[in-house]
RNA sequence: GGGCCGCUAGCUCAGUAGGUAGAGCAACGCCCUUUUAAGGCGUGGGUCACAAGUUCGAAUCUUGUGCGGCUCACCA
């Protein structure tokens, strides 16, 4: 591009072109910047590697109880940037680390048994029995859950177990190199602490698990310089001095643990929590001991935030300590849906996850954002389109559909399914014809209306038709609007045009039984649902049917 | 005490290429002789917390102030 188009173009964006400053043409110059937080992350990535055959972008959490939304918000947050730089023509490594080799250190409060788990505190939680006696310990029963439902969102990462890597003695190495390291790593760790918080009196840069008892109850006694490192175990009086390499229960402590694996894996992406993410948290830290000990950069990272909840995720979920997870998501969002929250909001911000009416407009808007990205609605502007357009293919569990999807509104879908007492194949059967990939996101989406419905929604949200024969109570003025909108409306009900015709039906229906609308209204929803209110009368007759209307007025 | 984040319409929030302030809901109005839990159209409404600075131009960048929140300093 020479000058005089940027010139001209630059006349369109900037009315003032001709009087900006270097630093504005400069900007403007550079205005293809990515519009999505994963793109801008990713190119961030590559700014600040250079070109790589491959890129490590990490995660990773301790086990050591259900892990809930908050944590799948790092996992998800990692996952959108990996797709960016895959997007990019880059090849990628997706870690996940389970920290399953930290310490049991207090009982959650919605586990099972907690008798028993009291009797492991202090054990690694790889080695804490499974409360439910499904997997072989603690720690797998909680990796197991999440693996098994990653698939459903798209995610697949490459699962490290840190139990597995220090008991192989993988780690060796970078624990020799700390103990080398220790009193510089002391200082790095006093950096931000005051007076009163210094490391006292002796500190080691690892910790060991007793080999006798399990317990990480033990203190260090020396190092040899070399691969020995002695210990004593105040819970069972153990002593043994042991070699580095093969010493299972030995481990780094948690600041130098993460540095340490960020040299091992290479990693160049890693986002954390706020809580690691202020001056003197653990990542401040970590990016000291990783490039002055182990004498590599600091990943690229971003801090994500808290997620709330709004709302419950169903009846039975009350129970104290009862933590959201993925699969409670999964039961009321689709799939795709659960990835167009995260997609759709930057990580830095704070947002809660609704249970309740507001899952009718998290659907519409990402019906909207659909409708969007396939052209069926127009968008404000260019850029709304294109950051709309990249919300939705990011949002999708593998690859956007080959055609736009059928969409049938959230809302009308619950009431569909509540006419049909949740008979998924008769709500299809209504519908026009579906392609096979249409039908399969429609069936998605129903199950999760339905468990909504049933589990979630308040209860004047719900009804159901009554069978013919189940007589409501009515006076005489409204058993005559019944009839009326029976026999001026229901008999012909096939004859009609539209809805608009069949409104104006009712209306005349009313005026003949020499009704109020809203008595004849009333009486009707008492008739057909027990309810005095209930959906759109017109459209409602037509998905109920004529012939069951008729059957269940037939009493009146 | 250190650090971080937020403060935009009545409410919930978009708005991080600096270029005339937006959406949804609420409100109000009009229309379809009819909003009964999927009606349509339209209108009003903001000192973008406050102050100063940079700039031709600031919700946006800088500094300071206020209010609210989070986090670290013990452990992961």
């Amino acid at each position: 591009m020479d000058f005089s188009q940027i010139a001209a173009e630059g006349q369109r964006f900037l009315p003032y072109f001709h009087t900006a400053k270097k630093y504005d043409i400069l900007m403007f110059m550079e205005h293809k910047k990515a519009l999505h937080w994963a793109d801008q992350t990713a190119e961030k990535i590559i700014a600040e590697w250079g070109e790589k055959d491959l890129y490590t972008c990490a995660s990773g959490i301790t086990p050591s109880g259900t892990v809930h939304v908050g944590n799948f918000r790092e996992m998800i947050s990692v996952e959108l940037v990996v797709r960016a730089l895959r997007d990019r023509g880059k090849n990628v490594r997706f870690i996940y680390s389970w920290d399953d080799y930290d310490v049991f250190r207090k009982v959650p409060l919605n586990m099972p048994q907690p008798e028993l788990l009291e009797k492991y505190l202090r054990f690694p939680i790889t080695m804490v029995p499974d409360p439910w006696g499904r997997d072989k310990s603690y720690a797998r029963h909680h990796e197991v859950d999440v693996e098994s439902v990653l698939p459903q969102v798209g995610i697949y990462p490459e699962f490290i177990y840190q139990a597995d890597r220090y008991r192989a003695g993988t780690y060796a190495e970078g624990m020799k190199r700390a103990l080398e390291m220790r009193e510089h790593l002391k200082t790095i760790l006093d950096k931000y602490r005051d007076e009163d918080h210094k490391i006292q009196g002796e500190w080691w840069p690892v910790a060991v698990f007793c080999s006798n008892c399990n317990r990480d109850t033990t203190e260090i006694d020396g190092w040899d310089g070399d691969w020995g490192l002695s210990y004593h175990c105040d819970s069972c009086g153990h002593r043994e001095t042991g070699d580095l390499r093969t010493l299972k229960g030995a481990k780094l402590v948690w600041r130098v643990d993460w540095p340490m694996r960020w040299n091992f894996e290479k990693v160049d992406f890693e986002p954390a929590g706020k809580d690691h993410h202020s001056q003197g948290g653990s990542f401040d830290t970590s990016k000291h001991v990783v490039e002055e000990v182990y004498g590599r950069k600091p990943p690229v990272t971003f801090r994500y935030d808290f997620i709330g909840i709004k709302g419950s995720p169903g009846k039975m979920s009350s129970s104290k300590g009862k933590v959201v997870d993925l699969p409670d998501l999964l039961r009321v969002y689709q799939p795709e849906i659960v990835r167009y929250l995260f997609a759709g909001t930057r990580p830095n911000t704070e947002f809660v996850i609704s249970f309740d009416l507001d899952v009718i407009k998290i659907y519409e808007d990402y019906d909207r954002t659909e409708r969007i990205y396939w052209g069926a609605e127009k968008a404000k502007d260019e850029e709304v389109r294109a950051r709309e357009a990249r919300i939705y293919e990011l949002s999708q569990v593998t690859k956007v559909p080959s055609a736009m999807p059928y969409q049938v509104p959230f809302r009308h879908l619950c009431n569909l399914l509540l006419i049909h007492q949740g008979d998924i194949d008769k709500l299809i059967a209504t519908l026009p014809a579906l392609t096979e990939e249409q039908e399969k996101l429609i069936r998605q989406r129903a199950v999760c209306a339905w468990y909504w419905v049933q589990e979630c929604a308040p209860e004047d949200f719900r009804f159901a038709v009554k069978e013919p024969g189940d007589k409501a109570e009515l006076t005489d003025d409204e058993i005559r609007a019944v009839r009326s909108l029976r026999d001026s409306v229901v008999v012909k009900l096939e004859t009609f045009a539209d809805e608009k015709m069949i409104a104006e039906a009712v209306y005349k229906a009313a005026e003949l039984a020499g009704t109020d609308p809203k008595l004849l209204f009333r009486a009707s929803y008492q008739a057909l649902i027990g309810k005095d209110q209930g959906p759109r009368l017109a459209g409602f007759l037509g998905a109920i049917g004529k012939e069951k209307v008729l059957a269940i007025l037939s009493a009146y």
